[in-house]
DNA sequence: CCGCTCCATACTGCATACAGTCTACAACGT
DNA sequence: ACGTTGTAGACTGTATGCAGTATGGAGCGG
């Protein structure tokens, strides 16, 4: 037993921290500073549950999980602390961390926050999208279009993502992205199983949203995300149910 | 320099950890494990924020917080790492904790989103209040009523928000209720300086709400709750403006 | 008088060490 | 055979140690 279930590419903490070179350049305001070693250690198990090298349930020892990412305990534990209030896994008192299991309700719930977030953020990017915004939308638009013409699923999903990204963006609430940011990951990994990216009809709705958000009708914009979003909810509840069948 | 600032009643990690005590029941099934110390300091770090002795942007030195609480930095660093991703404190790279100074902007935007978080909530709680529960609320609601009559400035916030939690707690969706909590505390941090409980009005939103709910009626449930979040965050927004003045 | 360089101090970030608890398994008794 | 108890190993939670960087001020030069 024991036998280490992970893979990892490189050791990640070999990148000699500190003493970044002996230019002390005149750039004495913006210095940059190396992000520490948890930052990366949080990323990395983040990409390792999403992609599933880390299963739901799974028991996360420290010493493993240092040993492999060649850092020492303390930069695990702290990214753990963290990953606990993304709710990426549950840290119980003298047992450890193990990766959250998502029920089905809590998925759900998921997708129905998403949607009233991602509803009040076309409400507010429609008020203040410009005219500039409204033509990169059309582009991200044009790129989707073209991913599903040539069917390529991979390109769907990242133009979609971009899209509902960049109206985050255009709603201008940092708050409310931050939300969306943290539901969006959970979504994504919780629903990677059955994850279909829907084709034609999603971005012909997403047509019509941009259209809304271009003539800052905020309610018809409001109306159209929801619409669309609860959508997106509804495909995956039935694809969930035809699996279970 | 140096002269610490920080208050506090009894030092922190004074509770004789582990052996909790000889009684080993027959409770084979619910052992209650105790809540390591970082749970007591996050929750402490938050109450010293929240009550002022943290002022924002203070410098948040691991060691004498460490001293204070009576715990060494290991449990003060891992409830910080908790505290920057509920957005209390800004952790900056070689230098550490700062409590978090929130912008006039941030803090608006947060009423923002609470305001939508929660005219979900009280749609979805129409959808699925019991007849128990509906009693439950017309009970807080009198509390508040009570408070109300006898200015009682501490009780009025006090019901409120028993009133809002059992709503949300009502509306049965363990994610919103997170997110919602979340941005509870710090709207109530923000603007401690300026809080001032509407009364009666406010309490006379609060019983077309129930009445709504009682009906089932989500709509009207999800319109009344917009109103009166929206109300409160304009009456916030006039007060500071006038403060300003 | 102002600016720069250099240095001492303080603090962070990471690593390691140690104490206590949980788990599993084996030996034992019934 | 089955349940109980004792015990060893593993792992967490906390403390301490150490290297490297940021900060502030003294001393120096312009």
């Amino acid at each position: 037993m024991n036998e280490p279930v992970i893979q990892l590419p490189e050791p990640l903490g070999s990148g000699k921290r500190g003493g970044r070179g002996a230019l002390s350049g005149a750039a004495t305001q913006r210095v940059e500073r190396p992000a520490p070693l948890r930052e990366a250690v949080h990323s990395a198990l983040i990409e390792l549950i999403i992609n599933g090298t880390l299963q739901p349930g799974q028991h996360l020892v420290e010493l493993e999980l240092a040993q492999y990412l060649g850092v020492s305990r303390q930069p695990v534990r702290e990214a753990l602390q963290r990953l606990q209030t993304e709710g990426w896994v549950d840290l119980r008192p003298a047992q450890g961390a193990f990766v959250h299991t998502p029920t089905e309700e809590e998925a759900d719930q998921l997708l129905s926050v998403r949607s009233v977030l991602e509803t009040h953020s076309a409400r507010l990017a429609a008020g203040r999208a410009t005219e500039e915004e409204v033509a990169r939308l059309w582009e991200l638009q044009r790129e989707g279009e073209a991913a599903v013409e040539t069917d390529d699923a991979e390109g769907m999903t990242a133009a979609n993502a971009a899209l509902h990204a960049y109206i985050t963006e255009i709603s201008r609430n940092a708050v409310l992205a931050e939300h969306i940011a943290l539901v969006e990951r959970r979504v994504r990994w919780y629903y990677r199983p059955i994850a279909r990216p829907r084709g034609h009809d999603a971005w012909a709705e997403h047509a019509e949203l941009i259209k809304a958000i271009a003539a800052h009708d905020a309610d018809l914009a409001s109306t159209i995300m929801n619409r669309h979003t609860e959508r997106t909810r509804q495909a995956y509840h039935d694809q969930r149910v035809s699996e279970a069948e």
